[in-house]
DNA sequence: TCAGATCTACTACATATGTAGGTAATCGTG
DNA sequence: CACGATTACCTACATATGTAGTAGATCTGA
């Protein structure tokens, strides 16, 4: 499997792994936050699953710890989530645009900055097809 | 529970009813795409379950058929998710719209609107607080 | 009216996900 | 080297999700 569905609480670990570089089951455990931490044995059975689903590998051993670093990169797993997302909003970005602005966690720099990318990309596609 | 979590047939089944209004299990059965079809009872199972997480409700009856409708509103849904996802994002839209702008989805116009309403926000804001 | 079509309500089961205990192997330290 | 600490590995189980069958109620058209 390329692109494993991942779940919620396999996100949160990949999401150690992805800030955290390569790290052991504890680390990953410990990177969660003091209220709400799983048990370490629960992190280290969504890691074992996580490497069967080859999302995660094995890396090098430190004392008799195993250490893991993800094979899935950050920007891959977004993607699909984003994905799945548009998939519901009829692929449209509008809505999803309208709720980050809801949420008040899109500024006006991120807006500039797309809108820039957008341009860009506009440019070098009329480019391709011989400048209109 | 007044924001249950809908899984992906879940919303599937909601996106029916936000799209078609009130419906049977038969129509909210036949809005699937032919190819990849559930049974009737497969979906008749998830109508039920999405009654009793109070997420839709039984209006009247046509026939012996009952039908439903959304209580949960698409976009309180779509709130849900986005913000779901904003959570592994470390609550920042920017890797969102980036990724929005790869699926190609994200038009200029979507943009502008953006800046739109996001500039009419803000000022509304400084209005609030005493005219900065 | 009554027989076939349709629907409801209940039951069942496989896979996925979250959670964690127990036991044995391995490590580092005195 | 021996022992306490830390891991690995295996097993188990509850809840969620997807999938669907069956039995009996209800409806509708001939």
């Amino acid at each position: 499997m390329a692109h494993p569905r991942l779940s919620r609480l396999e996100l949160h670990i990949m999401n150690a792994l992805w800030t955290g570089g390569a790290l052991s089951v504890r680390e990953i455990q410990e990177a969660f936050p003091e209220r709400d931490r799983p048990a370490y044995t629960t992190v280290q059975t969504m890691v074992y699953r996580l490497e069967s689903k080859q999302a995660i590998r094995r890396t090098r051993k430190i004392g008799n710890a195993h250490i893991f670093e993800a094979v899935v990169s950050r920007s891959a797993a977004q993607r699909r989530l984003i994905d799945e997302m548009l998939d519901f909003f009829g692929g449209s970005s509008q809505p999803v645009v309208a709720h980050l602005i809801e949420s008040g966690s899109l500024t006006l720099e991120d807006v500039k900055e797309a809108e820039q990318t957008l341009k860009k990309l506009q440019a070098e596609k009329s480019k391709t097809r011989g400048a209109r």
